[in-house]
DNA sequence: CGATCGCCTTGACACTGTCAACTTCATCGA
DNA sequence: TCGATGAAGTTGACAGTGTCAAGGCGATCG
């Protein structure tokens, strides 16, 4: 028999596109599992054979948005050597904000337990403990030690920043992608400088 | 006749606390205006002769909750001249995530625009705005001007910090009210050292 | 060859937000 | 005083949802 055609391949992951798709054209609200499958081609019942329920769908693709953002994150780490702390520092923050900003809807429902609860999806637990790691560990880079505080206080600036233009008065003040580019760029450096003791404020 | 009993004031405040008690004890998902009908006591349908619909509701609790954390912002910001400025700053940042911690359910329909887009409600946009304008004051008082990168930065670490601790991975990782409350102390002192210029890390 | 099982279907149920039409009742101008 | 008006609350209906239950159907295998 032939390969699975562009048509129908296995319909779990047609399912997991579909819903992506529709969160990020439509957002959450127009997620039904129902819509879903009706994109699919499938009778509404279908997902459910691959699927506990809705919101297994949504711990999925919540699954591979946590391990595509720490293998992002890694990346940047990685480059401590090349890039310079302070280069890879950066190139971290704008991963986290890049992420949030190029996957709105996903990024969301990453960081909303009514939609998906965390502790009741192991593996999306174990990547979102795998992004946390990597958070982590550009602490260490900059700090020369891990410490829980300072995690927060780095973990807590870049996503916040991401939430208020994503969802918060921020996104408002600042029509158009363009502006929101700069903005995060000047804050992100801004910051930067003063984690690493820079700060032209000093 | 008699003044209102406590059975039955005017219907839209108790619409408006039944629907907060719902949003604090089982969640927004939990929050239906059937149910909130029937929590007050009236049929189905009564709730749309006070809002025009399901969002509006949510929108005035939104607008309530705005207000009350500018009053907050406010009270922080007039306490730098007995404080001074680290004690203000610290009381400013504790309001925040304080803020957010003691109403979780309200807080979070604050920030998430696919529950209640904030330009579609004047009112609410402008308590919004107020709150912003407490940050930035705050933000001049530390640095002595008015800067939109600075106000971002301050703005995305205490609103990150709460987010983090409410929905987030952090929150995971502090079991207990006691453990967050110390966190969120240790954290803040640190972030508070660190945007005065006296971090112990330089 | 018959049983079994994975995948998918149809059908049903309770629940939701909202529209429409009806009743009740207080207010107010003629 | 009376009739109109309009606000406030009611019942009823409709489409849409997530999920449970039962059935069909084709491949696999003992």
């Amino acid at each position: 028999m032939s390969p699975p055609t562009s048509q129908a391949p296995d319909l779990r992951r047609r399912i997991l596109d579909a819903s992506a798709a529709l969160l990020e054209s439509d957002g959450l609200a127009a997620l039904s599992l129902r819509e879903v499958a009706r994109r699919a081609g499938v009778s509404h019942q279908a997902p459910y054979h691959h699927f506990k329920d809705r919101e297994s769908i949504l711990a999925e693709l919540v699954t591979e948005g946590f391990e595509r953002l720490a293998k992002r994150l890694a990346h940047a780490n990685d480059q401590a050597g090349g890039l310079g702390l302070r280069g890879a520092l950066l190139e971290s923050c704008r991963s986290y904000v890049g992420f949030a900003l190029g996957y709105p809807g996903l990024f969301r429902i990453m960081c909303r337990p009514e939609v998906v609860e965390l502790s009741r999806f192991e593996r999306a637990q174990a990547a979102s403990d795998q992004a946390y790691a990597e958070l982590e560990r550009m602490v260490v880079l900059v700090h020369g030690r891990a410490d829980n505080a300072l995690t927060s206080q780095h973990w807590a600036q870049v996503h916040g920043l991401a939430c208020l233009i994503l969802d918060g008065g921020l996104g408002i003040r600042l029509p158009g992608a363009r502006a929101r580019r700069d903005h995060v760029r000047q804050s992100l450096e801004r910051y930067v400088d003063t984690v690493l003791g820079n700060s032209v404020l000093r």
